[in-house]
DNA sequence: AACCGGTATCGAAGCGCTTCGACAGCCTAT
DNA sequence: ATAGGCTGTCGAAGCGCTTCGATACCGGTT
């Protein structure tokens, strides 16, 4: 390995002005500063990351934790964690991987050892049991999801009630008047994860607010799981004319199943989902859907922490306003019999 | 932040004492053993990253690279990275994640900088440009996927040409003679991706030994692309019977496709894929199917890294066995009208 | 001519840990 | 009784970098 003094000496000057090259913490004649650059080059010399990490008490590095559970949501989590990587390499960052397994232990590690100098949670919970956590170590951190309590915390993530509420306007705008909901698991409500209990809410205000009837069914993914709570749906509320889906799992099953029950889209039955646009657009009818930004929340996550780390940068919950793009499967509500 | 010194104070001892303890690297009295335990446990320490680093030249983490594209087959990605993190934690590794964007300037990065250990590749292709360079600069890797040359490399993989294989075996012994195949994406091709390729040259192989027919269509993922590919197959081969899928995308379409054009599966068309196993038993038909065994591949990859950086371990190529699961997907070919 | 404020560079200390050699004490074998 | 071998502990060096004075030199003031 090269090493700092090694390219201090070939180039002719202390270790210390190599470093200020390097940082640019202090000037540099122009002439010194080539032939230091030249000796880099051609020594291929890299800082030791152990040795800055150690001098400075910065790592470099920024810890991502991401939930260990590979049947939520995946695409999204991957979209998110694909971006973070590529944005915080931007701003001269590592990413670290931590899976949700070791849970607040994770946290308290990487606080402790200096491995990160700041860090990235999501799949937060309601009353996630890391935030006491985060805030009694004063980890730099921002969080991809909304927890009930913000205070002291920095937060990024799609105004899923906004979002509720804006499936709903949109169908009750097209005149429908019994709305179902096919949610997320169960499992996911049961954590009391706050992008599914936020988009829930807002479904719910502005039903009440339009005068809508909504029914709300949580449901695991896969074609057997949407069979019967169609089923169920159906049973119980047989005018129901619009469904807002946010499972992505469940969007091609439920597609399938209505057609193979003749129910056409959008002329019997309307389909708002909330997922990716890839996905809405892939899917064998083109969906009208409220997109997720993953790319944009990864984005936005790394940028807030690095300007907390800059030392600019303020507590702040950032909510991304939703948008809904009109496709092929919603249209008016069949006029009742 | 407590260090180390702080700790031996508060036990009595000296400092190379309690890293000893820490490493378990010399024998020490179990009275001294618990004393120094004591003090850890009261005052919280976390031995510094960068330190530790510095000193040892180990950091203790393991960079996985994964693909930038999260258009292909992304649950199998994430799957693997997931298993990749947790195994690697039981081992006392983190893991870093680095994304393809850098490409092979990443390998010179992480290589020179001491950042981690050694690295796990993915999405390797059959000459992939990073090779030389792990080569060259002795970087402990282990590759997930198969290049071309593996001399002086360690690679875990499916075995691809035993899978295609495999597919068509059994279409064959159920009576089918002529096959298609719904591939990845062209691009994927295009990239000559290791277990692309090598799964068709399977699926050839056994085919022309096997005395079937055999048509191959790379197909983008989603309804419309799979709309295209299905069409033209059927134009070109109309007594096609036996439809091979390797592309997660393209499966859920299929299946509607097949459907709305009355065609009953298994009795008009049978259908075998490579996916994960959650793929084939969420669907609407039960897929007869050969497994894509991510977390074991993920783990693997790990533990044999993990034998390198402690000395143990060599060079090696891991195939793993395929399995066909037999479901509903699958039965006798239509007698010939 | 003495002085000042910049600019460019150097030397040295120190970040927190690992690890090597030294050594004190003790037990066993002769 | 003495040499030899263990076991358990300590001190010090050093990993490669950052960073804080200190210093030397420059041109421009008074």
């Amino acid at each position: 390995m090269v090493t700092l003094a090694e390219v201090a000496q070939h180039a002719g000057v202390s270790a210390s002005t190599v470093s200020y090259v390097l940082s640019g913490k202090r000037s540099i004649s122009a002439a010194t500063r080539q032939r230091v650059e030249r000796s880099i080059r051609e020594l291929g010399y890299h800082p030791n990351a152990g040795a800055r990490a150690l001098a400075s008490s910065r790592s470099n590095i920024i810890a991502l934790m991401i939930p260990l559970r590979t049947d939520l949501y995946v695409p999204v989590m991957m979209e998110i964690a694909i971006a973070v990587a590529t944005s915080a390499r931007t701003h001269g960052y590592d990413v670290l991987l931590l899976t949700g397994e070791e849970g607040p232990d994770a946290v308290r590690r990487v606080a402790g050892s200096g491995l990160a100098d700041g860090m990235i949670l999501m799949d937060v919970e309601l009353d996630d049991e890391r935030l006491p956590l985060l805030r009694a170590t004063h980890q730099p951190s921002v969080l991809i999801g909304l927890p009930a309590r913000t205070a002291g915390l920095t937060c990024v993530d799609l105004d899923f009630w906004a979002t509720g509420a804006l499936c709903v306007e949109h169908l009750a705008e097209q005149g429908h008047r019994d709305i179902a909901v096919i949610g997320e698991a169960p499992a996911v409500y049961e954590r009391h994860t706050g992008f599914a209990e936020r988009t829930l809410d807002g479904l719910r205000s502005r039903a009440r607010e339009l005068d809508v009837r909504l029914l709300h069914r949580p449901c695991q993914g896969g074609y057997d799981a949407v069979a019967v709570t169609l089923a169920r749906i159906l049973d119980e509320r047989p005018g129901t004319s619009g469904l807002v889906v946010q499972n992505e799992s469940a969007v091609e099953p439920l597609l399938a199943l209505l057609r193979q029950q003749g129910r056409a889209v959008p002329e019997d039955m309307s389909v708002v989902a909330i997922c990716p646009d890839q996905v809405a657009t892939q899917s064998s009818v083109r969906l009208t859907s409220v997109a997720v930004p993953a790319q944009e929340m990864g984005r936005r996550a790394v940028e807030h922490l690095v300007a907390k780390l800059d030392g600019r940068g303020s507590d702040e919950v950032v909510l991304l306003a939703p948008e809904l793009t009109v496709r092929a499967s919603t249209g008016p509500a069949p006029s009742r019999a």
